[in-house]
DNA sequence: TTATTTCCTG
DNA sequence: CAGGAAATAA
């Protein structure tokens, strides 16, 4: 039986039910203010602003009000008003969010040319290094003009090097570039991503905040271009109002934006922190202090067309990247997600996430996209989410050999389902994905192999009993949830079509129970003596709600919302009205009512996208 | 055709 | 709760 109603699809109603708690999460990430939010807020804009900033530089630090700033800075290449300070900064406090601050723009690029001469310290001799005191602006652009030149030297030279102890500089110098690769490759993607919503963003809203916030990106866009011009005319941004869609509607655009903003950060910031994890892993304890500000500093300098002395990892990294973008639309995505992760070099460990130790095994290392997994939790639920499905791998990282691997993620699958009953257990800091704070203890392997286990989410094949009790809770709230939102609110399941069915089969299941349950209080309603609709109410004292409450929530631990009620009573009533006026004849009576209760779903709150929610 | 949903059955 | 059938919409 169909239950949509003749005019629109039943499963996105144009609803005018949501208003309340829609107006404020719609594309949240477009509010300015999150962008200089503290990591703790949820919005994945803040956090990916942060990571932004970590990752690549603050080129937009004097335009504090735009989310997805990033310009174009692959194609900017050697911008000289690129101020790449933030490792530096770093090597201070991580985390510190005071680096807005651009009173000390001076002193910053002071600093920054210092970096950048121990950049063309590595890059070119191991003599030459140096750290220079106050070298001015003229310095720290003939550094990058060398910089350059050494990266034409370099592409001429054969690609193969061995690791040999002899030249360790070399060995340096190809992560330095490597890890400028990947950063430029994030980028990229960051950047085709920024594209792509904005423009978005341009159609959907029409409300002068959002067309400010629009024209100010264009600004920023246009003033890099300019490279410091002196005056650039606003762009007209051509704003297309034209029919709203339904609120539905745009919460589905806005998950799915959100969630393949949030997948394509993190795996790309994933891959660099792998690669330096590589190479620290690659480098003895007691090799001396990383050379932390040379990772972010050489990648940033290096134009987009730069002379690519890509390593073949590099490019199966841009490989993935671009598939991952030429996946527009949300049901493609997975699958080409799938795809990437199933890069040839790869092995049939992909299918499973492994721990980041592992990746020395595999030197194709293309981006195995489970493992980011924590990041993007990171950077969806904030710093204070629990971690507690996430495995604690042993930090033995001298042994590491493809038996161990395998005992290790054995170990891995066993306790993250140990551990998955539990909250509020293995709090993380996302200090622990600071890569300079990474670096700086480079000479701790058992840090980093701790860090490194942080790295790896279980994914679950299949559905477990824990899954299905989140589902339940998740009734409370949506009757009739997309399959979009529930790959939202399962991050750690791998979907596929029939994960996705069985998922959708269970809110049936959940739906039909409720129906049922709903018709016959109803008729015991009337049976009753009920004559007024006003007299059908649904209290937490209900026998309807108890009977209810026991379906969905046995444990009783979860405090249902008063909003449950309502809908609950509403649904109660419109059963209770149709009976009474003998609608229930009709054999499809029930389609309205249907009809009316799928416009009653509400926001599933955040706390559920957790994958350790239960 | 595919995805979604209800209905029915076990 | 799962499996299957049927209807329906895209």
């Amino acid at each position: 039986m169909n239950l949509s109603p003749p005019e629109h699809s039943m499963h996105k109603p144009s609803d005018g039910c949501m208003e309340d708690s829609k107006a404020e999460h719609l594309l949240p990430c477009y509010h300015r203010s999150t962008f200089d939010g503290p990591l703790a807020s949820y919005h994945s804009g803040s956090i990916i602003s942060h990571l932004l900033r970590k990752t690549i530089h603050n080129k937009l630090s004097s335009l504090d009000n735009n989310l997805l700033y990033l310009p174009s800075a692959n194609t900017s290449g050697l911008d000289p008003e690129s101020n790449n300070e933030d490792f530096a900064q770093d090597d201070q406090s991580c985390m510190s969010f005071k680096d807005e601050d651009l009173s000390v723009n001076e002193h910053l690029q002071a600093k920054r040319a210092r970096v950048e001469n121990i950049i063309r310290g590595m890059a070119a001799s191991p003599n030459s290094r140096s750290h220079g005191g106050a070298e001015g602006e003229s310095e720290a652009v003939r550094c990058r003009r060398d910089l350059l030149k050494e990266n034409k030297r370099k592409q001429r030279l054969p690609q193969h090097q061995e690791p040999s102890q002899s030249n360790t500089k070399t060995s340096k110098d190809q992560e330095c570039h490597r890890l400028k690769e990947q950063l430029q490759s994030m980028q990229r993607l960051l950047h085709q991503l920024q594209e792509k919503i904005s423009h978005v963003h341009d159609q959907s809203y029409s409300e002068n905040v959002e067309r400010e916030d629009a024209r100010s990106e264009h600004d920023v866009q246009h003033s890099l271009k300019m490279d410091g011009g002196a005056t650039h005319h606003k762009e007209q941004v051509k704003v297309e109002t034209g029919g709203f869609s339904s609120d539905r509607a745009v919460k589905n655009l806005q998950e799915t934006l959100k969630s393949e903003l949030t997948r394509t950060v993190s795996e790309s910031v994933d891959m660099v922190f792998k690669k330096l994890s590589m190479t620290l892993l690659n480098q003895s304890p007691r090799a001396q202090p990383c050379h932390s500000p040379e990772y972010s500093e050489t990648e940033k300098q290096i134009p987009d067309d730069s002379p690519s002395e890509l390593s073949d990892s590099d490019e199966s990294i841009k490989a993935s990247s671009v598939e991952h973008f030429e996946s527009n639309s949300p049901e493609h995505q997975t699958e080409a997600l799938s795809l990437v992760v199933r890069k040839p070099s790869l092995s049939q460990a992909v299918k499973r996430p492994y721990p980041l130790h592992q990746m020395p095994f595999q030197f194709g290392y293309s981006a195995p996209l489970h493992d980011s997994q924590i990041l993007e939790h990171l950077l969806k639920y904030g710093p204070h989410s629990s971690f507690s499905a996430l495995p604690c791998l042993p930090a033995s990282l001298e042994r590491s050999s493809p038996d161990s691997m395998e005992r290790a993620w054995d170990s891995v699958g066993m306790r993250s389902k140990l551990s998955s009953g539990h909250h509020q257990t293995g709090l993380v800091s996302v200090d622990a994905l600071c890569l300079p704070r990474v670096k700086m203890e480079c000479g701790d392997l058992q840090s980093l192999a701790e860090r490194s286990s942080f790295m790896t989410l279980n994914i679950q094949e299949g559905l477990s009993p824990n899954h299905l009790k989140k589902a339940k809770l998740m009734f409370f709230y949506t009757r009739y949830p997309s399959s979009n939102l529930l790959k939202n609110f399962f991050p750690d399941v791998k979907f596929n079509r029939c994960i996705t069915s069985q998922l959708i089969k269970w809110f049936s299941n959940f739906r039909e129970f409720y129906y049922i349950q709903m018709e016959k209080f109803a008729r015991q309603a009337i049976v009753d003596g009920v004559n007024d609709v006003k007299d059908i109410l649904v209290t937490r004292e209900s026998e309807l709600f108890r009977a209810l409450n026991m379906h969905y929530n046995k444990a009783n631990d979860f405090q249902v919302p008063d909003r449950f009620l309502e809908v609950a009573e509403i649904t109660l009533q419109e059963f209770y009205s149709a009976i009474a006026l003998s609608k229930d004849s009709d054999p499809s009576w029930k389609k309205a009512i249907y009809k009316v209760i799928c416009k009653l779903d509400s926001d599933v709150p955040e706390d559920f996208k957790s994958p350790s929610y239960l």
